[in-house]
DNA sequence: CATGAATGAGCGTTCATTCAT
DNA sequence: GATGAATGAACGCTCATTCAT
């Protein structure tokens, strides 16, 4: 069973991976005041704490049946300490989200540096997002929900934003590829962005349909997820390839 | 609704098995059963009432937040009564999401009438469900809901069946139009089960991506549905079409 | 669809062992409207299902647990037919017990014919108890629900009394028994309508002691109930027992 | 009650393991832990209280009538505190028997320091368990109930233990009476254990015959409860007496 | 009479959230 | 800040009882 790796070695603390999460972060090293710093990255370090635990029972759970008692008690703090970290459960449900969206979002980072030359575009995009699903497969579950109204209209829209960013980022990522490949002369010259989102949208879809009841992957789908996203992308290559 | 229920009176008496459980024996083969058929029928309507009531519940609160409270008031029945007919409110949900299902595999249905000689197969499969989803757009939203574990392991596994059937019978009729496609010599060669789950898929995951958060789908996707669907179908078709 | 499911080996209805239960029962033998007469025990027959089944059931599952849900199952009648012939829950329940006290009654009238000369006066009461008990053990435990106030407070008073008359009946045969040790010159002049009571009594409480958790019984008592009763007998013969 | 819990602030963050467990680490051994002993205290006193109002309600409606709303209403506690002490409603009810049980043992516990040299052994135990009776009267009511299944099967078996090793240690004393009277030479040499637990039953047994409905022990007993007591008393020493 | 669908008050219980310490 | 006891509204659900058929 391969395991899914959100321990964190907590060593991401001390570097730069901060920055990335952190969003209320304006301290500056003026030098001064240790204590405040040192109280920051305490708070910090409970913030993510307290998501990873969240994040476990979420996964093991769901949403739902998960308890704010039980977050609590796996990350060794009261359940009045979660409330000052996190407005709601909401809150705290889209954080794990967010988490997630920025794990993938670095993983598509290495996307950026490919070397000049190659011709799988969409190809690595595709990959790297399957071999992130791999990994993270509960995510996505859970991702599912951050639709639902009762779920929304509870979360305060700020929270929301770090999400979409991540994946607007993603997505231009995907968007610059799609781009590449039109000026190599590979694609037709179709609308990048729409495609990415479309690209984006297909392996979304996919991955729903497998994430349903067993019985729907296993009778009715009735292939592996692999060759289905594999056969997904020889469809949309062929519709993107320029034909001489 | 005029009911005709006074129907074919005696047929199920002259069966010898029902003596031995019927304890309720004092009328006889007269004008008979009227009273059970009628029955019947009322619960059948109760049923539909309860679900129909659920769904506006459904949808305009969430599944979390939608209390079977409501779900009674909005119908007029007491809260027992439901219970009468769903066992819980998970299996309510799953029929909320059977009955969607139903529908749309009825709407799929008129395209097994298609008049041969056609040639957009694929095409109108994409509109069905794109027509169907513009008037039940709500639906969609919580039928992403059955992949939440906690939701699972509530439904009843029968009453899911029902729901995957008719999922299946339509992704079917998908198949037999991308088979049509093949067989006009329209389309490659293709395994056209595999396709119709892509297409399905990538309807769902880009209706998905327009069921998230407004912003979401104003600032990042940026397109209206239709133009996205368009172009996907469009991709599709181009990665379906046989190039001479 | 003629059906004469009154069955009910009915037999039981022709003897004496009906007045006994009967408590509403003034029909006369006058020949006349045989229907009316086969209607009543019709009902009786019925009546004494019922509280087969919800003897069944309180015994299964206790009174609390019990639904009439089930005790209706049980006897193959509606629900709503129980309430035609009890009132209540508590009413059944009542009668469940009432039915227990009579057939301990019964067992008892056989110690009033007693060959005379015998002088095992008190052992044969304590003896019929004890078999009635071996073979009636669960009546016990309802029967110690009767003191409980919420159930007392919703037993019809004249349900209750054909309870107290068959326990009444009972605790006579037992003074007479004491009465005859007495004037046999083996007893002391004791009241014999108390000691009866104290020895019913002393029945009682030891039955309760061994009906209480196991863990009581096997920790606390810590030998079978045939001995302790055999002791209790023991004990009370000797202090009744006239000492020359 | 002065506190000093702004004491030592940094001190954790030194030791490098710690912060990641330890939430609570800011009190340190000043006059400490004040807190935990007054909640302690504060917690007993609640547990108490709750126990006090179910028993008055349990006593007033009976169990089975009895709701947890009135008990919270009783104490002035919200219903959700309730179930921070007791996890069901069986288990309050165990409690508040265990409570009284705990009471009686008391009570029971002073004749054990009885002066040597008297010789009313079995005496004083009825008499003791007779006063008790007197002013806790309703207890016994309730206690009758733990022998029904529906109410075993709920109640957790670590709470019943309080209960059984209490009347252990009642019988325990009642048989060091009865041992005593024999090594004085008053009573015959009887199993003494076996003894306490007859007595015990019989007792009990009476007092159950007297919590029957009114009209059973007007009508069918016929006399005092105490009178009954007595004679019960002198039937038993009778019995235990050694004649010369 | 018998039925059994409908009722609905009421249940025990949960848990996100608050707040005094 | 951190705590965790207290809250109490809301929950899903039950079931004795009623009543139209």
């Amino acid at each position: 069973m391969s395991r899914e790796d959100h321990s964190v070695p907590a060593m991401s603390l001390t570097i730069k991976s901060v920055p990335i999460i952190m969003t209320n972060s304006h301290y500056m090293n003026t030098g001064h005041n240790k204590k405040t710093e040192r109280r920051k990255n305490e708070q910090l370090a409970r913030r993510k704490a307290i998501i990873k635990a969240a994040r476990e029972v979420f996964f093991a759970k769901g949403f739902m049946s998960a308890t704010i008692d039980e977050i609590a008690d796996r990350c060794g703090l009261a359940k009045g300490t979660i409330y000052l970290y996190f407005k709601s459960k909401e809150e705290l449900y889209i954080s794990v989200m967010a988490e997630g969206m920025q794990r993938l979002r670095k993983e598509f980072e290495v996307l950026k540096k490919r070397p000049p030359g190659g011709n799988e575009f969409v190809e690595s995009a595709f990959m790297a997002y399957y071999h992130f699903f791999k990994r993270n497969r509960k995510y996505f579950r859970i991702m599912f929900l951050s639709s639902q109204p009762d779920m929304r209209s509870r979360v305060p829209e700020e929270a929301l934003r770090g999400c979409m960013e991540a994946a607007r980022e993603c997505l231009g990522i995907v968007r610059d590829l799609v781009q590449e490949g039109i000026e190599a002369g590979c694609y037709r010259k179709v609308d990048a962005w729409a495609v990415a989102n479309i690209l984006w949208a297909t392996i979304n879809g996919i991955i729903m349909a497998y994430e349903q009841d067993p019985i729907y992957r296993e009778e009715i789908v009735g292939m592996e997820l692999e060759q289905m996203l594999l056969q997904s992308l020889d469809l949309a290559l062929e519709g993107l390839r320029l034909k001489k």
